[in-house]
RNA sequence: UCCUCAGUAGCUCAGUUGGUUAGAGCACCUGGCUGUUAACCAGGGGGUCCUAAGUUCGAGUCUUAGCUGAGGAGCCA
């Protein structure tokens, strides 16, 4: 039986059970001794007594903080005030020891860049253990909310031929010899050689085979692993991640901005719900403030501004900012910060930003001079969610291609979409870990993730 | 990639103005304790003070460079 079960089956009291699972603490004397065992379902652990008497000295000695074992016996009340039941042993069996000496996990705290160092046995901490079963439920509850809402699961590609996205470096995908690479006349690598024929990638975005779906099914969403080779070395990026992109036909900006709002605040209470004990135990050993600060999003609308009143609050604040603020410039991080944490005081979207800064797709407004993109930004975490209305306009797409001197031949399909039966439609891109960062309130996105990629580490 | 800070026992950390033999808690070993709550009490073992060079009678401590990590910035999700 596993332990969450146990943990709150009254009924089984009296009756025989068998746990399987890690030791985290043992204590007592050479005549009792009390076991902590946790098995990953839940963040409590069940205590088994054992008799030290009853079992050979040799099978107590190997039972250790991290050795995993299986106890059989009798659930009991317990007289201890830490818990309300126990398991009286009566049968013990080591599966694994955990030599004291080498074994890394101790019952004393640890520091978060050190369990990063041994990946591999972190999610054995109660830490770990709360941050994965709530990614888990976060996952979990993006399939049902789109499930439920008429969305339709596409799988895009991982590996892409095409680089117009613009969302970042990319890796390269190939099977030539890096010592020794097929060349062309002028000394340059001969892709067509390679084993796609083509210059291939692992995709940055699965947005515009996305925008192909829903131009078909008309509500599709991604949730695929996406790879940025940026040399960044930030808390909240990673080379290797997750993301979320829904692409909606006939839906415009503001049913976009209504979507991103329902569905965060969705996944936000979704978490309250159902990983209770875990966030309580984040609460007390990180973040005092985490269940309010969640709290506080499900009960307050986020506020829309386009960036043009966004940089006009800012320029009334007073505030004296490392960069000054000036229409046409993008926000900086102390922009947004100010925004979302000082002057509106809860998550913000801006909308309508000058088409200059923000990518060819977005459909271009009336004035010529902003597009329809969205960015929602949360407290302590920024960007959240990058979107936009999509431009649906042939010639006006095709100019705005040739503005930037984008691969033309390469966005042919895409354009097509424009040519045979476009539609209005929007989308977004969410940031899986980003999500789980805010939910769980830790302070790196390398804690959020089972195995990070992050620049100079792929280990493990 | 830029800026700032840090690196001392297996882990978490202390180490004063440069001064004798570098400390504590946890973990480990020995002993004690009949119900513990990150159990407790007594004793013990355990160190390339990140690396290299330099200043000095003397460097964990000061200087320079490098490595690694963290925070901030840029890029973004």
């Amino acid at each position: 039986m596993r332990i969450k079960e146990l943990l709150k089956s009254n009924a089984a009291i009296g009756t025989k059970v068998e746990v399987k699972g890690w030791v985290r603490t043992k204590r007592g004397n050479k005549n009792i001794n009390f076991v902590a065992l946790n098995d990953g379902s839940t963040i409590h652990t069940i205590q088994a007594v054992i008799d030290a008497s009853a079992f050979p000295e040799d099978l107590m000695k190997q039972v250790t903080t991290g050795a995993c074992i299986a106890v059989k016996g009798i659930l009991v009340q317990s007289p201890g005030k830490e818990q309300s039941i126990e398991i009286q042993a009566e049968g013990l069996v080591v599966y694994g020891s955990a030599n004291p000496d080498t074994y890394p996990l101790q019952k004393k705290g640890h520091s978060l860049e050190f369990l990063r160092e041994i990946a591999h046995l972190r999610p054995r901490t109660n830490t770990f253990g709360a941050v994965l079963r709530i990614r888990h439920a976060l996952a979990f509850a993006i399939h049902k909310y789109f499930n439920d809402n008429g969305f339709f699961y596409l799988h895009t590609p991982i590996i892409t031929g095409s680089d117009a996205e613009g969302a970042g470096e990319m890796f390269r995908v190939t099977t030539l010899d890096a010592k020794n690479p097929p060349l062309l006349g002028d000394g340059s690598v001969n892709f067509s050689e390679d084993f796609f024929g083509k210059q291939t990638n692992l995709t940055v975005s699965g947005q515009l085979e996305g925008e192909l779906g829903a131009l078909a099914l008309s509500r599709i969403y991604t949730f695929g692993p996406t790879f940025r080779a940026e040399n960044s070395n930030t808390p909240r990026h990673l080379a290797e991640f997750w993301m979320i992109e829904p692409e909606m036909a006939f839906y415009e900006i503001k049913d976009n901005m209504d979507l991103a709002e329902d569905f965060l605040k969705y996944l936000i209470r979704y978490a309250l719900d159902n990983c209770r004990d875990d966030l309580e135990f984040l609460r007390k050993m990180y973040d005092e403030e985490l269940i309010a600060r969640l709290s506080f999003i499900l009960e307050n609308r986020f506020e829309r501004i386009t960036y043009t009143k966004a940089v006009e609050d800012l320029e009334k604040s007073g505030e004296n900012f490392e960069f000054p603020v000036k229409w046409g410039v993008d926000l900086q991080t102390e922009h947004e910060r100010y925004l979302v944490e000082k002057f509106y005081a809860k998550p913000v979207i801006v909308t309508d930003y000058p088409k200059a800064i923000k990518a060819f797709y977005m459909k271009q407004n009336e004035d010529g001079r902003t597009v329809r993109g969205m960015d929602v930004l949360f407290p302590k975490i920024g960007e959240i969610i990058g979107g936009s209305q999509r431009e649906e306009d042939y010639e006006k797409l095709k100019m705005r291609i040739r503005e930037l001197q984008l691969p033309e031949k390469d966005l042919w399909w895409y354009l097509e979409t424009r040519l045979f039966g476009t539609a209005p439609h929007s989308g977004f891109g969410l940031g899986f870990e980003r999500l789980v960062l805010f939910v769980t309130g830790m302070g790196n996105i390398r804690d959020v993730i089972p195995f990070p990629r992050a620049p100079k580490n792929a280990e493990f």
